[in-house]
RNA sequence: CGGGGUGUAGUUCAUCGGUAGAACGCUCGGUUUGGGACCGAGAAGUAGGAGGUCCAAUUCCUCUCACCCCGACCA
């Protein structure tokens, strides 16, 4: 991609309506731009990063054995009312058509899934069954804030279980641990897997916490990372030595960018979700309920992988694989395009700032701004043929020929 | 939803009763080109909206809308 076709462009500075560190630098790397008071578009550069977070989703997903589907966001209002929650779900958008038909616009999808599901499962044969989508949610937050970290449109995976019995249930549920553990990991982010509150549905539910200042949670954890603990349920201090001999618990803020927890039969019976067992007796199916926010996540890697100069973007959710820097020099002017070429051809997804007329110091700092995790430079100090490899997180650079480099990348 | 604050050029902000200004960005010309270069010329605004006070309102008052912050809320 010519960056010089870019649509979306770095600006200096940002309004101080933008406090949020997430938000500041998203903005200023032109990745999204706010809509109204937490509603976000997101430019091409956000849209590259939101895909490779979810494609990462996808993998882990299906690696459980789940299927992807794209559910309704206009929703039935009597499915709202079975459920009893199109009056105590605070946060539900209510949309009326001209006919005065009211629909809830979804902020989840119990009411639209587990009615569904009911048409096509009947018998123990058609369990267990794992359903995920990836899909624009909308929660009326009394208070939006923190950037995308807290917004009322916002992109998040939901996946829902349907299981025989408890114990295949609880199986499921540790599996899916562990997928969430992978994509927290491949993203770049350290997820503190954190016991909460359960709220309506069960005793308990897992949030997965990234650790950072500008967290709205707050968690209570061992550094030898076998207990983690909301403070909203902690009954144990900070400072309290780990009973595993892992020193004191330690306080601090956090972003829960997952949260899991079982559903049981609250929606299964709501709607008569029952199968028929091997023993011909009649059973409500046992639910379970993940949630992953693509887009909180987002923030959450921006809030832990930044310094002073802009955004330093893990490699796997990379806008792009890296960022070819042309500084102008009478004679080099094929240079770049043929780097960029043999890159492309390689399979290398480069973000080519082609700009004319700009400085090497302008085009420097918007790599730095943008993130991107490899930077080449070409120009007639590094050489034809050759291209000046540095890492945005670190000072060192290194000539290499665009062989090297392609063979390096896409080893 | 309570408390506080802010709406002026594409963006960030000044002006604070006498009808609008800078920087960045943008356009044109030229000089530059390894860390946000420079010179010159130029385009760009119903001052969020409505009402009121006044000879005169971006400025003061009222209402309203939007946005931000703190709190409450946050399956």
């Amino acid at each position: 991609m010519r960056y010089s076709k870019l649509f979306g462009k770095t600006i200096r500075g940002v309004s101080s309506d933008e406090p949020s560190k997430n938000a500041k630098l998203l903005t200023r790397g032109g990745f999204v731009r706010r809509e109204v008071a937490g509603v976000y578009n997101y430019l091409p550069l956000g849209l590259r990063v939101l895909n490779k977070i979810s494609n990462i989703v996808r993998e882990e997903m299906d690696k459980t054995g789940a299927q992807e589907v794209l559910l309704s966001a206009l929703q039935n209002k009597a499915n709202w009312e079975k459920t009893g929650r199109w009056d105590s779900f605070d946060a539900l958008y209510k949309v009326k058509s001209r006919q005065a038909t009211e629909y809830a616009l979804g902020p989840t999808h119990e009411e639209v899934l587990v009615p569904l599901v009911r048409q096509f499962v009947s018998s123990y044969r058609d369990l267990p069954l794992y359903l995920y989508q990836i899909q624009v949610k909308f929660r009326d937050e009394a208070r939006a804030k923190s950037g995308v970290l807290r917004s009322r449109e916002f992109l998040m995976k939901d996946l829902y279980s349907f299981n025989r019995d408890e114990q295949d249930f609880d199986k499921y549920y540790d599996r899916v641990i562990n997928a969430y553990k992978n994509i927290f990991k491949k993203s770049g982010v350290e997820a503190v897997l954190t016991e909460a509150s359960g709220g309506e549905f069960s005793k308990f539910s897992h949030e997965f916490q990234v650790l950072t200042e500008n967290g709205e949670d707050e968690i209570i954890y061992c550094p030898g990372g076998d207990f983690s603990q909301n403070v909203e349920i902690a009954r144990v201090k900070e400072g309290k030595q780990c009973d595993l001999g892992h020193g004191p618990l330690k306080k601090s803020k956090s972003i829960e960018v997952g949260n899991i927890f079982p559903l049981k039969t609250r929606f299964s019976d709501a709607f008569g979700l029952t199968y028929k067992g091997q023993d011909g007796k009649q059973k409500p199916v046992i639910m379970g309920c993940y949630g992953l926010g693509i887009s909180r996540l987002m923030g959450a890697i921006v809030e832990v992988h930044n310094d002073e100069k802009g955004i330093i973007w893990p490699k796997e959710v990379a806008p792009f694989d890296v960022h070819l820097v042309h500084i102008e020099d009478p004679g080099t002017e094929s240079w770049a395009k043929g780097a960029y070429e043999k890159l492309t051809y390689a399979g290398i997804d480069a973000l080519w700032d082609d700009r004319e007329n700009v400085s090497a110091g302008e085009k420097f700092a918007d790599a730095d701004l943008i993130g991107i995790p490899v930077r080449l430079v070409i120009s007639k100090k590094v050489g034809e043929g050759e291209v000046e490899w540095k890492n945005r997180d670190s000072k060192e650079t290194k000539m290499m020929s665009i062989d090297e480099t392609a063979k390096k990348l896409t080893s």
